[in-house]
RNA sequence: GGGGCCAUGGGGUAGCUUGGUAUCCUUCCUGCUUUGGGAGCAGGCGACCGCGAUUCAAAUUCGCGUGGCCCCA
């Protein structure tokens, strides 16, 4: 069964790829979707990586519950403006009407600082900092897409209060360049950091750090963000503790999130026609081991094979030794699912004391001695990461195209790139820029020089080096 | 937000115009033979999205619902 091509067709391959990679499958509810094995121990890699930059950090985690009293969502007016459209209400149990109604978190900031206003006295209470790996619920009404667009999905979402300003910006910070990590470094996915612009930043938000990347279809996409709160919530919630000189302050907070939407994201920008292709760190099995095997025999192979799985398992090795299937069946199921080496081991090999390795992004195969093996894994593993990442970081780099104009915006973001403009950051010139081009702006370059530099839309003084693209 | 297309075994499909007990591929199960790139032969399990209407008879026509895909903003 052969893939769609996912240049010239890339949604039906996306959908193919999930559905014969075992990823996820859909339900009966449009737009919850069961995250099957081969995704969720993908998850559990992410979480892994994470939860320990989290924790050396000084974070920890937590659990509040999904619902949230109307009243308590309501408490930040700018939130509740922005999440009204999207929010799940539980109103009955069994047939009798709830008193008030009950939101299905959407985000937790309003019933975890309901809590924290309880907890914070003093400068003492101070940092207060948590993360909490749950579930939430955006009914979104635009067309569902598995782990990219889901009205259910998993994500962590941290919160943090501090006593200034200066300590939250830094985290805020911290954060964003964590996540940067984690999709660079542990996904091999490629990001451009920046801020968002006042249209496109946070419901409650003093401003919102996020990474975007691009999709092969030539569509951006937001793969998370970090929030600086400043005291748009500390107020209304009154998060509010005596300082050092006996003063009453309203905290600092933020808050830092990174969902399953990773997970689409890193499937889209590495798989292939073949299938799926797992960036080694994140793939729970790195290496498969297919014997060859001829009637009769058989035993030798089998016990070379078991000797190699046991001295790799650090790798977390399969070992395909079922029987009835031809090997280059095996082959192909197991490119489908994208583990990052296959080792094939015939009577050949056994004689030579050696194994064929493949890798999956490259199709190389090489011959080495079982003596050098363990070696060769480790570096072969290496540079399958490396490699990815910078296929996939000059393909981000080519597809950026510096315009000076919305015509020249109009004419890079229509051929699937994306285009970097010196920008004012007006709402209302974002607004005139969507109108007229169909376009967002991504984020903004935190490092860039704008001195003496107009805007392309309004002539004005620009504030930022800003990207803008078509976008999921 | 606006417009269009579609729904048939686990997956992919034919049949629908012109109503008559559902086609093919794949997966899965059994057996034999195989295995260095999706093996072969024989046999087997498995389906018309839901509700209503028209009709002797509905996968097919009509209405409503549910779900999916595409295009435009």
């Amino acid at each position: 069964m052969a893939l769609k091509n996912k240049k010239s067709n890339f949604s039906e391959w996306y959908t193919e790829v999930i559905q014969s990679a075992e990823l996820a499958d859909y339900t009966n509810v449009s737009g919850a979707m069961v995250l099957r094995p081969n995704s969720y121990s993908i998850w559990e890699s992410i979480q892994n990586y994470l939860n320990s930059r989290f924790k050396r950090d000084g974070v920890r985690n937590a659990y509040f519950p999904m619902f949230i009293p109307e009243k308590l969502l309501k408490k930040e007016s700018k939130h509740i403006e922005g999440f009204a459209p999207e929010v799940a209400w539980v109103t009955h149990a069994g047939k009798s009407k709830l008193k008030e109604k009950l939101a299905v978190r959407p985000t937790s900031e309003t019933i975890m600082y309901d809590s924290y206003s309880k907890w914070i006295r003093s400068w003492k209470d101070l940092p207060l900092r948590l993360n909490q790996w749950v579930n939430v619920v955006r009914w979104e009404f635009k067309h569902p897409t598995p782990f990219l667009r889901t009205r259910e999905f998993l994500w962590q979402e941290g919160h943090s209060v501090f006593a200034t300003k200066e300590e939250a910006d830094k985290e805020a910070f911290k954060m964003s360049r964590i996540y940067r990590d984690t999709y660079e470094k542990l996904m091999a996915v490629p990001v451009l950091e920046g801020l968002k612009s006042d249209k496109e930043k946070f419901a409650g938000a003093d401003y919102s750090i996020s990474l975007e990347t691009l999709m092969p279809d030539g569509k951006a996409i937001q793969a998370c963000t970090s929030h600086h709160l400043g005291q748009n919530f500390s107020k209304p919630f009154k998060i509010s503790f005596l300082d050092k000189n006996e003063k009453r302050e309203f905290g600092w907070q933020n808050s830092w999130g990174f969902t399953t939407r990773s997970l689409g994201v890193m499937i889209a920008v590495h798989g292939d026609d073949k299938g799926l292709v797992l960036p080694p760190r994140v793939a729970p099995n790195k290496v498969v081991i297919i014997p060859i095997l001829f009637k009769g025999k058989e035993a030798p192979v089998l016990k070379a094979a078991n000797a190699l799985k046991k001295s790799l398992n650090k790798y977390g090795v399969i070992l395909d030794d079922r029987e009835g299937y031809s090997a280059g069946r095996k082959f192909n199921d197991w490119e489908v699912r994208g583990i990052p080496l296959r080792i094939e081991i015939g009577p050949r090999d056994v004689q030579n004391k050696s194994v064929v390795i493949a890798r999956r992004d490259t199709s190389e195969k090489v011959t080495v001695k079982v003596s050098k093996l363990d070696s060769t894994v480790l570096s072969m593993l290496k540079s399958m990461h490396s490699d990815m990442f910078d296929r996939a970081k000059k393909n981000l780099m080519d597809s950026i195209v510096d315009v000076d104009s919305v015509s020249g915006l109009k004419k890079v973001v229509s051929s699937g790139k994306i285009a970097r403009a010196y920008w004012c950051g007006s709402v209302s010139s974002e607004d005139e820029i969507k109108r007229k081009t169909g376009a967002k702006s991504l984020n903004s370059e935190l490092r860039a020089s704008v001195r003496s530099k107009s805007c392309f839309v309004t002539g004005g003084d620009a504030k930022y080096l800003t990207y803008f693209g078509k976008s999921y």
